[in-house]
DNA sequence: TCCTTTACTCAGTTTTACCTGACTTAGTAG
DNA sequence: CTACTAAGTCAGGTAAAACTGAGTAAAGGA
């Protein structure tokens, strides 16, 4: 009963949970995949590198984002207007756990 | 142009974002997580350990594990009905990746 | 003068995920 | 003869996620 009560709180704010919703959604792995490979992207840049998405979808990522501290918008007071987006230290760090992740995902794939 | 080509294929049946598809959603982590902790559990007891799932949500959500091979389900022909369910090799082999991220998620909640 | 570029924003709609509450089958206990 | 248990199933409904297609500003080029 006290086990129980204590599992149930462990899913509340579980901090796998809190990953998978930060990381989950359609668009946030090929966005962090996009920025792992190339380091830098521009608003356009990401566009075209990621097949499919629009341009709601896009910003409205990004902006998720950026508010949870995955990546960084640097923006330049420049005409035509110029933005860079970039992993932040924590998004890198995050690498790792999906590398380990895509190899089980690998391992499912053809098995 | 050849890379961008390769990077929309790598997108369409990467590793990551299967592995993602068949351990997203709402309730399969807790469902993962108490047959890691448990072991094996039968229907009810995983319905009690899983606080708010519904009947319709825990049986469409076992059977899809049991068919992408994240668990298994073992029926025994008695009266009252007796079914247990356990992780396979696999789902277990999945547990280090999910702590892993797991710890990230901590070190992000209290940033 | 009109078109192009960049980095978006927005109203409205579709698609997908998830939930509600009732029902089933077969045997045992009261 | 009614109630209870286990392990589900099912039709229909709501809520959340994603998409559609158009529009914006400000400067430069043809």
């Amino acid at each position: 009963m006290l086990q129980e009560e204590s599992q149930k709180r462990d899913i509340q704010n579980c901090p796998l949970t809190y990953a998978m919703n930060v990381i989950g959604g359609k668009w946030r792995l090929p966005i962090i995949w996009a920025l792992w490979k190339n380091d830098t992207l521009r608003y356009n840049e990401l566009k075209r590198r990621i097949d499919g998405i629009t341009n709601m979808m896009l910003s409205q990522v990004l902006k998720e984002m950026e508010i949870t501290g995955l990546i960084v918008r640097k923006q330049y007071l420049e005409i035509p207007p110029r933005v860079e987006y970039s992993l932040t230290q924590e998004g890198k760090d995050l690498v790792p756990s999906l590398e380990a992740l895509a190899r089980w995902g690998k391992h499912m794939q053809n098995r």
